[in-house]
DNA sequence: AAGACGGGGAG
DNA sequence: CTCCCAGTCTT
């Protein structure tokens, strides 16, 4: 059963209120929030995905010093980019990122694409990250949903309500959202919703799209993330090496490895396997 | 629509 | 210990 709902002008003025009040006391200081370059924004964006931004913050101010244009991380060996990488999880962000820059480089003269349409084709950027560099580096009035923006319109307009679909929650964003100044409103509705997370149990549990992840001991994302580390330390090694190092069942390791080649993520030459 | 995909910090 | 993160991609 879905019912609409309409803020009226007054709650909507309300609703914005609100949302500032808490941003301009309580707002974060977060560094990408310092810097226009769109290139900045992308990066700082993918390294949120799924991510605390508390941890992004010293890896994304790594990551710019070590690669401060697109042209240099497209320039850049993936053995130079997977250790600034660690600890940020999710390996093949970087493999994307650095496949972006590629493309942003020969592609798009060396400059991140303004339109939806050829941001959402580049890899590793979907529906949420488009938009978000959209409002962040562009300033665009764009309408979209990710956890913090679920957790505040969850919070303020489907208290009573659970298998929430965003379908039902984007009119909502649309119709109060700050079309005078959308990077400032979506970095205080982050924060808002980032706030009500831990005020409060998390509202995103009433989401249709809710899911409750799987283990990570024990799952083929750890072993991954090993093989990965060996890697990095070693420059490149043979299969029977990696059975050596790791302490995971060799059909394991074996089936992890050959996932991880055949993703990009690492190469075969011959009888090794490397880090391009 | 459902799973896979990392790793760490907070409670 | 559980939860969950400024999601994306594949099936």
């Amino acid at each position: 059963m879905e019912t609409t709902i309409t803020p009226s002008r007054r709650r909507k003025r309300q609703f914005q209120a609100a949302v500032y009040a808490y941003y301009d006391n309580h707002g974060r200081d977060l560094p990408w929030r310092k810097t226009e370059d769109p290139y900045a924004i992308v990066v700082s964006e993918v390294m949120l995905q799924q991510t605390h931004a508390s941890r992004v913050i010293e890896k994304y101010r790594q990551f710019m010093e070590a690669f401060p244009t697109v042209q240099s991380l497209a320039g850049a060996p993936l053995s130079e980019i997977y250790p600034l990488w660690q600890g940020l999880g999710y390996n093949r962000r970087a493999l994307s990122l650095k496949k972006l820059a590629e493309i942003v480089v020969t592609d798009h003269d060396g400059k991140i694409p303004v339109e939806f349409i050829h941001l959402v084709k580049l890899p590793g950027i979907g529906p949420a990250t488009a938009n978000s560099i959209l409002a962040f580096a562009f300033n665009r009035p764009v309408v979209f949903i990710e956890t913090n923006i679920r957790a505040v319109f969850i919070h303020h307009f489907f208290r009573d309500r659970h298998d929430i679909q965003d379908s039902e929650i984007l009119p909502l964003v649309e119709q109060t959202l700050d079309g005078n100044n959308p990077r400032r409103w979506y970095n205080a509705l982050m924060d808002y919703g980032g706030a009500l997370k831990k005020k409060f149990a998390n509202p995103g549990r009433k989401s249709a799209h809710y899911k409750k992840q799987a283990p990570f001991d024990g799952s083929d994302r750890q072993v991954r993330g090993a093989i990965l580390k060996v890697l990095m330390e070693s420059r490149r090694c043979t299969p029977s090496k990696l059975i050596d190092a790791l302490p995971y069942d060799a059909s394991v390791i074996i089936e992890n490895m050959k996932r991880l080649v055949k993703e990009g993520l690492v190469e075969e030459k011959g009888n090794y396997i490397r880090i391009a």
